[in-house]
DNA sequence: TATTGATCATAT
DNA sequence: ATATGATCAATA
């Protein structure tokens, strides 16, 4: 699929996938569905990125460059509710002192963001699932508030060499979790003293609670 | 059941 | 190795 030239084009596109099953957009773009979704976890995400032509697939770049609009799919309950949390970005853990809020990558990712719900019934099969209506979010000034709180809370922890104290009970509307392939990975991280420590790599994700809200907006 | 911590595949 | 796409699975 070639890029769609406007927002309103990306919207259009993923309005007529609403309502699709995975199976039929799979079988549109000629790919098979993964038998054991716990061996493809990203399998929708990158389905739908193909689906609507996204252009930066495994760059560094908002999915629809020439927009500047990121593509989060959104597994949800039979209510629409999120079942998961969110993957922003990896956590720049060594650098993280040095940006603010303004110029971070989580709020550059979270600029705008296109979510598009897909069933996540854990006893439905992976082809079987539905796409949802889309959603096109910025955040709002409250949003940015919100984030910008967790932001300095969780950034200003790991940047004054307290990693190890940042779990995932931590922020609002922000958390930070492991983001790794194992937890043996280790990325270099500053410590208290100023020094350099090994620890898990991280990223920051948007909490259930938190998409939960922001998609409610939108039905 | 809700949430946190751990993990899987692929591309560059 | 690191970033992309996330969901799995153990714990509280």
């Amino acid at each position: 699929m070639n890029a769609p030239e406007s927002e309103a084009e990306l919207c259009r596109r993923a309005r007529a996938l609403a309502g699709r099953t995975v199976f039929e957009v799979a079988e549109k773009l000629a790919v098979p569905v993964p038998s054991d979704q716990r061996r493809a976890k990203g399998f929708v995400g990158t389905l739908v990125e193909r689906a609507l032509g996204a252009t930066a697939a495994t760059r560094s770049a908002p999915d629809f460059e020439a927009l500047g609009v990121e593509l989060k799919t959104i597994p949800v309950r039979r209510d629409g509710r999120p079942r998961e949390s969110t993957f922003v970005c990896v956590i720049p853990l060594a650098r993280i002192a040095e940006l603010e809020w303004e110029t971070s990558p989580v709020r550059a990712k979270l600029a705008r963001v296109l979510f598009v719900p897909v069933e996540a019934e854990p006893d439905l099969a992976l082809g079987a699932r539905r796409l949802g209506s889309p959603a096109l979010w910025s955040p709002s000034r409250a949003d940015d508030s919100v984030l910008r709180a967790d932001w300095e809370e969780l950034a200003g922890l790991i940047g004054a060499g307290h990693v190890e104290a940042v779990t995932g009970h931590l922020g609002r509307a922000l958390q930070v979790r492991p983001k790794a392939a194992s937890s043996r990975d280790r990325r270099r991280a500053p410590d208290a003293d100023g020094a350099w420590l090994a620890t898990v790599p991280r990223g920051f994700y948007l909490r259930a609670t938190f998409t939960a809200e922001v998609l409610g907006r939108f039905f």
